[in-house]
DNA sequence: CTCTTGACTGAGG
DNA sequence: GCCTCAGCCAAGA
């Protein structure tokens, strides 16, 4: 398969799609874009998207850690945002996981 | 072109 | 359930 610039486009998009109060795993998003093996891509498309309007807050790893505020600005504002949902954080860690997840495979 | 890095995941112990 | 190893793909040096 050739490299497909169309990946970080739809990234974006799929993460755009995420319902409020809702999180999903890097893993879900590459399922739904047909690249299960390239979860880490979209974590590297959410470093590009960082900035636009993609919601890159509500994206974790498959744990529901997050990983990836380091990224937004190297502190708590990514638990913030996502407790602003509803959404409980503990440690970095998402509380009731299971039950604020989105899977884009089974919802759309 | 080759090597390293990375916001990951699944399998094995 | 936690820790470690390997596979995965793309971008940057």
């Amino acid at each position: 398969m050739k490299p497909e610039p169309n990946f970080f486009e739809k990234s974006h998009e799929v993460a755009k799609l995420i319902p409020f109060g809702r999180v999903t795993s890097y893993g879900a998003i590459a399922k739904y874009l047909g690249a299960a093996r390239s979860a880490r891509m979209v974590g590297w498309a959410m470093n590009n998207s960082h900035g636009k309007d993609v919601p890159a807050h509500r994206v974790v790893n498959r744990k529901g850690l997050l990983t990836g505020k380091h990224h937004f600005d190297g502190t708590n504002l990514m638990q913030q945002l996502l407790e602003s949902e509803g959404i409980k954080v503990v440690e970095n860690q998402i509380q009731d996981l299971e039950k604020v997840f989105w899977d884009p495979t089974l919802e759309l």
